[in-house]
DNA sequence: GTTCTAGAAC
DNA sequence: GTTCTAGAAC
């Protein structure tokens, strides 16, 4: 083994060089090695634990999948991990692993959290899915460390998981969640019980999680202050999805006592535990609603500096056919606005929000929508006036205020013919079209030609009482026209060549300062 | 809406 | 061999 100084963990029987045996015990702690078949009964009792209802294993993340380094993310978890304790110091049911077969790994962590800190927190060396079957330490909670795609297998992690989790998890993360998700949220699902991990491993749920990815290779990558943030938002979004199922543990503990036992083995006993199952989803989204406070370290985090302002919360839940979810993308934002960070959610009221575009075209771009489901210009009447002429006076004051920022801005604001997304949206939106979000001939199209309906004249449309009906098939026609720049009509004869052109216009504009 | 990717274009 | 697009998949 290549571990530097001899740390607690360290297996006699390995030598320098041998990868642990897959046929003995595999799963070692920081604080003691567990053998795989262990004389001192079953669970977690070894580790002086009251109660495995209760113990998270989780792996490290955003590394090396995410390209973030080990060292960063075992202190940035460790410093988490240590507030989340320090504000339930008297907690016995508390107890959580951080797990990988990575001895890299492991060393970060004991580098941050020795042995002899707070003993509900342990390092193993070991498979996050194999914690009872190799060791009898049953974990009922597992991090699944996810993409925003929230789909099987997206992480080395995430293959474990889904290989023994099973389809019926996967439904089950599709019926509660809209996809994707979005990073650094959490999002708690209840193990369906034919899933074999629960029926193996006694797993009872699974945190997805979704880290910040700084991989070149895969989309979207942040810089390194930006993911720092993220994985902190991350990983305090996994405390707070587990002090919640702890909460919710103890409740159905309180009434029914532990029962896991036997819903493993009455897998026939399908309505008992479906209704359980809905129960646990109902009663999360019944707190949403309600917007009560979780717990005394939701309330520590959202008043720290780092996570000022930013709910750690999932969006909340809007179904709809799973395969056009992303549709009705924009109503979480309509329906639950205080549960946005403010880098999301720029302004709110009981009639109006203010976002940004999650994918921006331009510099500044932001959707103004109204709070009660709109479904488009089409379904606008005379009667909806007054909600056009808010959304409007909206809009102006989010580009006087931009404006003020950069008084180089231009902007434009109005609606697309045929929008992709259902919720009434109107695009406010800087007329430099330099933006990240900017990949395809249509998104720059869609702005820069007829397909884009300044609000003003919708506005009269609708005042004169004219359709706002837009023929698909003619108002597609201009998105797939050639590209031509809207200030000095080049034709560049690619997107790369015009972003490039683009870029020079903003820069001469001084709409871009660096 | 976005990402992924085969194959066209260079 | 690389860049880019467009359609499929989600």
């Amino acid at each position: 083994m290549s571990l530097g100084k001899r740390p607690p963990y360290h297996d006699d029987n390995m030598d320098e060089h041998s990868q642990p045996s897959p046929k003995k015990a595999e799963i070692i702690i920081s604080d003691e090695t567990v053998d795989s078949n262990p004389p001192r009964g079953c669970d977690n009792s070894s580790h002086s634990e009251p109660s495995s209802a209760c113990a998270l294993a989780f792996p490290p993340l955003a590394t090396p999948h995410g390209h973030i380094s080990i060292d960063i993310s075992a202190k940035i978890a460790c410093d988490v991990i240590s507030e989340f304790l320090a504000a339930h110091p008297k907690d016995p049911r508390l107890r959580l692993y951080v797990v990988d077969q990575d001895e890299r790994a492991v060393e970060a962590f004991l580098e941050n959290w020795p042995p002899d800190r707070d003993a509900r927190f342990s390092v193993v060396l070991g498979k996050i899915t194999e914690m009872r079957s190799r060791s009898r330490m049953t974990c009922s909670i597992l991090v699944n460390e996810a993409t925003w795609r929230l789909k099987p297998g997206a992480t080395p992690v995430s293959v474990q998981i889904q290989t023994d989790g099973g389809k019926a998890m996967w439904d089950e993360t599709r019926r509660l969640y809209p996809n994707p998700g979005a990073v650094g949220n959490a999002y708690p699902v209840p193990l369906p019980v034919t899933s074999p991990l629960r029926q193996r491993e006694r797993v009872r749920h699974i945190i997805h999680v979704i880290p910040p990815n700084m991989n070149p290779a895969r989309p979207d990558p942040v810089p390194l202050q930006k993911a720092r943030l993220l994985l902190r938002k991350a990983y305090t979004a996994m405390l707070e999805a587990y002090w919640r199922i702890v909460g919710e543990e103890a409740d159905r503990g309180k009434g029914e006592g532990d029962r896991d036992g036997q819903e493993v083995k009455d897998v026939d006993g399908k309505d008992e535990n479906r209704k359980m199952v809905q129960g646990d989803a109902t009663k999360e989204n019944e707190q949403r609603k309600n917007g009560e406070p979780k717990s005394l370290f939701d309330i520590l985090m959202s008043s720290s500096a780092a996570c000022a302002a930013e709910s750690t919360s999932p969006p909340p839940v809007h179904r709809s056919e799973d395969r056009h979810a992303w549709i009705d993308m924009l109503m979480p934002y309509c329906e639950h606005p205080e549960q946005f960070t403010s880098d999301q959610m720029v302004w709110y009221d009981e009639a109006m929000v203010v976002v940004r575009d999650k994918f921006p075209k331009a510099q500044a771009h932001f959707l103004v929508m109204p709070r009660r489901p709109i479904d488009g210009l089409t379904s606008l009447t005379q009667k909806d006036v007054p909600t056009l002429e808010a959304l409007i006076n909206c809009g102006g004051s989010t580009v006087d205020k931009m404006k003020a920022e950069n008084p180089h801005l231009e902007f434009r604001m109005g609606f697309h013919a045929i929008p992709s997304m259902r919720q009434l949206h109107m695009h406010v939106i800087s007329q430099d079209f330099v933006g990240i979000g900017l990949k395809r001939k249509e998104h720059y199209n869609s702005f820069t030609t007829r397909f884009f309906n300044d609000a003003s004249e919708v506005l009269a449309r609708l005042r004169a009482g004219k359709s706002l009906q837009y023929d698909k098939r003619e108002y597609d026609h201009f998105l797939k026209g050639p590209l031509r720049c809207h200030l000095c009509n080049e034709a560049p004869a690619t997107m790369p060549a015009l972003k490039a052109h683009l870029d020079k216009h903003a820069r001469k504009m001084r709409v871009i300062i660096c």
